[in-house]
RNA sequence: GCCCGCUUGGUGGAAUGGUAGACACAACAGACUUAAAAUCUGUCGGCCUUUGGCCGUGCCAGUUCGAGUCUGGCAGCGGGCACCA
C-alpha cells in the first residue's frame, strides 16, 4: 500500500463513478432539501470565492442527503451582463461567443471539484429557452400593473453617445472617453417594488435563519418612516407645494423650504431663469450615485417664491431649490429646520437663514440637536415632548385641512431597462397609433440577434438595420421593438423557481416549485445582502400575485460567506506580481525572472486588478479538490474573510495523506473483526475510544448544522490524532477501532467525498459512501462523571476541582473552601458570596 | 456622507456571560537519513524574583461575583449605496 494519496486517480475515478450511478439527481420524495449556491457570473476561471462557496453548498448537500433527505443541489450560469460586451469591444468577439466560451472552461473546473450537482437541470440566462419565460414573466407583471414605464436619469456620455454604468462613470467622467458625464432623461421600465415595501419590510421579521445584519440592512434600504405630508401655499402663485418630514413637530422652527431640482416647480420656474437652469445643470453634472450627492457640498438658489407658513399668520418661508433633495424620496420637497438637522443647519449657515430651536435638551447639547426633548417656541406645542407634538401637530394639520399623516419609504422603484445588446429583450413594441403593445405570448421569446457589431458607440441593437422594425400586433401598421433589454438582476431573481422545473414549456410548474421551494438553504457572498436578495424575494411576492406559486419566501436560511484575500506583491517599480512570479526565501520575497526584492502588501480581496489571484485549476492540478476543499473549510469560519496561503495549502495536503496512511495502515487488523459482531466486553482503552468516536460524531454533526466549519475540521483532526496513537491489543479494541474508522469516513465524506470514497471501498465496502446515512451517536457515551471545575477567587482562576457535574452546592462549598489554594488566597478574610454554578465555574467572593 | 460589519499569540482561528489561545500554520530544537524530502517528538502570548505570580482579546469608560462575549463612546479596516455582478 502506498503512503502516498493518489489524487488523480481517485478522483477522476470517483466523479466519473458518481455520474454514471446519478446520485446526485434529484428526486420528488419528502423530506426535501433545496441548498442552493448564488448563480455565478461565468467571468472566465474559476477563482477561489467561487470554490468556497460550492465547498459550503457542498457539504451541506452531501450532509443533508446522509441524514436522508432528498436534495435538490443545482447549478448554473448567469449569463448576461456587460463584461461580455467589452470583451467583444476589446477583443472583437461576439458575447455569445465569449461567453460559451468562459461556461465551457468554468464547468469543467467546477466538475474537478467534485461538486454534488444535479447537471440535468442546468441553466443558462442567455438562451432563449431561459429568457422566453422570462418575457412571459414581465408581460404579466405588465398586465397586473406591476411594470410600468416612467423618465428616470441615466450616466450619458456626450462623446461616445452612450449611457454608461456607474461603474463605467470614474470621477464623473466616461471611462473611455473621459468626458464629464451628464445626467440625461430618458423614458425606462420600471418595476412596483414600492408597492411591496410594507410585505417586504414585515417579511422580514419571519425570516428567523438570515443575518441580522441583512435584515438591518434591508430595513434600512426600504427605510420605512412615519411623518406627515404638510401642504404650504405659494404665495407668488395660485399653487400649493406638498412636502413630506418626519419631524412635523420642529415646524415652528422652519426657515425655508427646499424643493429637488428635479420637481415640477423648478422644470416650470426654470423656463424663465437663465440662472436656475444653470443651477440645474450644475446640479446635474454631481453625478447620480447616492454618495456623490451626500459628498457634495450643500447648496441652493433661491427662486424668489415663498409660502406660507401653516401656524404663523405673518410668518412666511423663502423656496430655494437645494441640490440635497431627493425628487424620488418623499414629495421631492422638504421644509428646513436648521437647528434640529444638520443637512439644513448647514445649509441655513451657507445661505443666513434664521436658525430658531424648538427643541429643548436635558444636556443643552450644541446645535444642530437631532435628538428627542421637549418643545419650546412652538406656541401650541411648547412643553410637550417631541414625541407628542408629532401627534399634536398632525392632528392640527388634519382638521385645518393643512397636512396628512403620511408614510414614506426610501425604497424606489425598480429601473429595468438597460440600453444594451447583451440583456434579455425586453417583449413590448412601440406603435405610433396604439402606443406601447406587448408582444402576443405565442410570438415569444423575442430573440437576441446574432449579427450585431460593437464598431459604434451604443446599443447595438437600436442600431441594427433590421430587426427593431417590426408590424404592430394589433394595427398592423409599421412599428418598432422595444431596444433595451433587461437589468441582469431580473435574470437571477426567479432562477431558483426555474431550477425546479428547468424543462417545463412554462417559467416553472407550480407543483413541483411548491414542492421544492423555498430554498432550505442559500449560500452567496454578502455583497448581495441587498439589491440581489431584495429584488429575489420582491419577484417571489409578484410571482404569487400573478398565480404562479402561493409562495412569499425564495429563502429560508441564508448564509452570507466573506471574501478570500490573499497577500499582493509589488516589484521595485510598483507594478502588481501574481503570486507564480514571486518567491520565499528566508522570509523574504524575490521577483523570480530577476532575483529582485518584491515588497510585500497586506492581504486583500483577490482581485485581477492587484494579481493577487489563485486560479482554482492550478491548486486542483497540484493538490486535488479535497486538499482545496480542505483547506478552505478548515481556516476560517465561512461568514469571515478568508486568507489564502501556501502555507496552508501544503498543511492541508499532508493531512489527507495523513487520513490515507491512519485507515490503509490498519487493514489487515481491522479484517479480523465484523461491525455486526459487536464485542460482549470491552477493555477500558477500547470504551475510551467509543467514547470518542460518538462523541465527535455529536460535535462535528453540531458543527455543520451550524455552518462551523472549521471546527467540524478541527474535531476531526483531534478524533485522528488519538487514533493515530492507538494500538489495538485484542479483539474488542480492534472491534472500536473499526467502528471509529468507519465512522470517520462517513463523517469526512461531505468535506472530502473522493478520499472517503477512496477509503470506503478499501475498507471492503461494495456501495458509496456518498449514499451511506449519517451515523448517529450513542447517548450512553455521551455523559461526562467527571467535570474539571474552574475555582475562582473574586473572579480570579485559581485553579480547578475535577467532581461530578450533579454535585449539590452546599456539598462544593465545603469541598472548595477546604481546598489549600483557596484557603491561601482566602486567609483569615470573611467570605461575603460564594457563587457556584454546576458544572461550570465556582467564585469565591472576599 | 449614509447604512451594515469586523478587530483575540509571529499567522488563520477556538471559547451558551464562567479555566482566553481548542485545532492548525509558521518558527525553533531534536530523532530518523550518507544527504535531502517525507515522517515523528518537543517548545511556542508577554513579563518577573518561575512547584508561583503579574499583565494580556484595537482604544477609553460602564454593567456584573465574573466581560473576548453585554452597554455607551472612539479609532482602524472592510462590504453596500439602487446601471458591476
Amino acid at each position: 500500500m502506498s503512503t502516498q494519496y493518489n489524487f488523480r486517480d481517485n478522483e477522476t475515478k470517483w466523479q466519473k463513478a458518481w455520474d454514471q450511478a446519478s446520485i446526485y439527481k434529484a428526486k420528488e420524495t419528502a423530506p426535501k432539501y433545496y441548498v442552493l449556491e448564488m448563480l455565478p457570473y461565468p467571468s472566465g476561471r474559476l477563482h477561489m470565492g467561487h470554490v468556497r462557496n460550492y465547498t459550503f453548498g457542498d457539504v451541506i448537500a452531501r450532509y443533508k442527503r446522509a441524514e436522508g433527505y432528498s436534495v435538490l443541489h443545482p447549478m448554473g450560469w448567469d449569463a448576461f451582463g456587460l463584461p461580455a460586451e467589452n470583451a467583444a469591444i476589446q477583443h472583437n468577439i461576439h458575447p455569445k461567443t465569449w461567453t460559451l466560451e468562459n461556461i465551457h472552461f468554468m464547468k469543467e473546473e467546477i466538475h474537478s471539484l467534485g461538486i454534488s450537482y444535479d447537471w440535468s437541470r442546468e441553466i443558462l440566462t442567455c438562451s432563449p429557452h431561459y429568457y422566453s419565460h422570462e418575457q412571459k414573466i414581465f408581460l404579466d407583471f405588465f398586465k397586473q400593473g406591476i411594470a410600468y414605464r416612467k423618465e428616470s436619469f441615466v450616466n450619458w456620455d456626450p462623446v461616445e453617445g452612450t449611457v454608461l454604468a456607474n461603474e463605467q462613470v470614474i470621477d464623473g467622467k466616461g471611462w473611455r472617453s473621459g468626458a464629464p458625464i451628464e445626467r440625461r432623461k430618458l423614458s425606462q421600465w420600471f418595476l412596483k417594488i414600492t408597492d411591496y415595501a410594507q410585505e417586504l419590510l414585515d417579511g422580514l421579521s419571519h425570516l428567523d435563519h438570515w443575518p441580522e445584519q441583512v435584515k438591518t440592512m434591508q430595513i434600512n434600504w426600504i427605510g420605512r418612516s412615519e411623518g406627515a405630508r404638510i401642504r404650504f401655499p405659494l404665495l407668488e402663485r395660485e399653487e400649493t407645494l406638498d412636502i413630506f418630514t418626519t419631524r412635523p413637530d420642529t415646524i415652528f422652527g422652519a426657515s425655508f423650504i427646499g424643493i429637488s431640482p428635479d420637481h415640477p416647480l423648478v422644470e416650470s420656474l426654470a423656463k424663465k431663469s437663465p440662472a436656475l437652469q444653470t443651477f440645474i445643470i450644475e446640479c446635474r453634472a454631481l453625478g447620480t450615485t447616492q454618495k456623490d450627492l451626500d459628498v457634495a457640498e450643500k447648496k441652493g438658489f433661491n427662486t424668489g417664491f415663498s409660502v406660507q407658513h401653516p401656524f404663523l399668520k405673518d410668518h412666511t418661508l423663502p423656496v430655494y431649490v437645494a441640490n440635497f433633495v431627493l425628487m424620488d424620496y418623499g414629495t421631492g420637497a422638504v421644509f428646513g429646520c436648521p437647528a434640529h438637522d444638520e443637512r439644513d443647519y448647514e445649509f441655513a449657515t451657507k445661505y443666513k437663514l434664521p436658525i430658531l430651536p424648538v427643541v429643548k435638551d436635558s444636556h443643552d447639547k450644541p446645535l444642530p440637536y437631532q435628538g428627542e426633548g421637549i418643545i419650546i417656541n412652538s406656541q401650541f406645542l411648547d412643553g410637550l415632548t417631541t414625541e407628542e407634538a408629532k401627534k399634536k401637530v398632525i392632528q392640527k394639520l388634519v382638521s385645518e385641512e393643512k397636512g396628512v399623516a403620511e408614510t414614506s419609504y426610501k425604497l424606489r422603484d425598480w429601473g429595468v431597462s438597460r440600453q444594451r445588446y447583451w440583456g434579455c429583450p425586453i417583449p413590448i413594441i412601440h406603435c405610433s397609433h396604439c402606443g406601447i403593445v406587448p408582444v402576443p405570448e405565442e410570438q415569444l421569446p423575442v430573440t437576441l440577434p446574432h449579427d450585431v457589431s460593437f464598431d459604434q458607440p451604443g446599443n447595438p441593437l437600436d442600431l441594427h438595420p433590421t430587426w427593431k422594425y417590426v408590424d404592430c400586433p394589433v394595427c398592423k401598421k409599421a412599428a418598432e421593438r422595444e431596444t433595451d433589454t433587461f437589468d441582469t438582476f431580473i435574470d437571477s431573481s426567479w432562477y431558483f423557481a426555474r431550477y425546479c422545473s428547468p424543462h417545463s414549456s412554462q417559467p416553472f410548474e407550480k407543483k413541483e416549485a411548491e414542492f421544492w421551494m423555498p430554498v432550505d438553504q442559500y449560500i452567496g457572498g454578502i455583497e448581495h445582502a441587498i439589491l440581489h436578495l431584495l429584488y429575489a424575494r420582491f419577484f417571489t411576492k409578484a410571482l404569487r400575485d400573478c398565480g404562479y406559486w402561493n409562495i412569499s419566501e425564495p429563502f429560508k436560511n441564508l448564509l452570507t460567506q466573506g471574501m478570500v484575500c490573499h497577500e499582493t506583491y509589488r516589484d521595485q517599480s510598483g507594478t502588481w506580481l501574481y503570486p507564480h512570479e514571486v518567491e520565499k526565501r528566508h522570509e523574504q520575497y524575490f521577483k523570480i525572472v530577476d532575483d529582485t526584492p518584491v515588497k510585500v502588501g497586506r492581504s486583500e480581496k483577490m482581485s485581477k486588478s492587484k494579481c493577487n489571484v489563485i486560479p482554482a485549476v492550478k491548486i486542483v492540478e497540484e493538490y486535488g479538490a479535497d486538499t482545496a476543499r480542505l483547506f478552505i473549510l478548515s481556516d476560517s469560519p465561512p461568514e469571515r474573510d478568508f486568507e489564502w496561503t501556501e502555507a496552508g495549502i501544503e498543511g492541508s495536503w499532508r493531512y489527507i495523506n495523513k487520513i490515507w496512511r491512519l485507515v490503509t495502515s490498519h487493514l489487515s487488523t481491522l479484517k479480523t473483526v465484523e461491525l455486526s459482531n459487536t464485542p460482549s466486553h470491552f477493555t477500558e482503552k477500547a470504551l475510551q475510544i467509543r467514547k470518542l468516536t460518538h462523541k465527535t460524531i455529536s460535535h462535528v454533526t453540531q458543527d455543520i448544522e451550524k455552518f462551523h466549519f472549521n471546527r467540524y475540521v478541527a474535531h476531526l483532526r483531534e478524533f485522528s490524532n488519538v487514533l493515530e496513537e492507538f494500538k489495538p491489543i485484542d479483539t474488542s479494541e480492534c472491534w472500536a477501532l473499526l467502528e471509529a474508522l468507519t465512522t470517520f469516513v462517513v463523517i469526512i465524506s461531505p468535506a472530502l467525498p473522493h478520499l472517503a470514497e477512496a477509503l470506503w471501498a478499501e475498507l471492503g465496502h461494495n456501495s458509496f459512501v456518498a449514499t451511506q446515512p449519517w451515523p448517529q451517536p450513542d447517548s450512553t457515551f455521551l455523559k461526562e462523571e467527571v467535570i474539571t471545575l474552574a475555582i475562582q477567587v473574586n473572579g480570579k482562576m485559581r485553579g480547578t476541582l475535577d467532581i461530578s457535574p450533579n454535585l449539590k452546592a452546599d456539598e462544593a462549598q465545603s469541598i472548595i473552601l477546604d481546598l489549600p489554594f483557596i484557603k491561601a488566597h482566602v486567609q483569615d478574610k470573611t467570605i461575603r458570596k460564594f457563587i457556584y454554578v454546576p458544572g461550570k465555574i465556582a467564585n469565591v467572593v472576599i
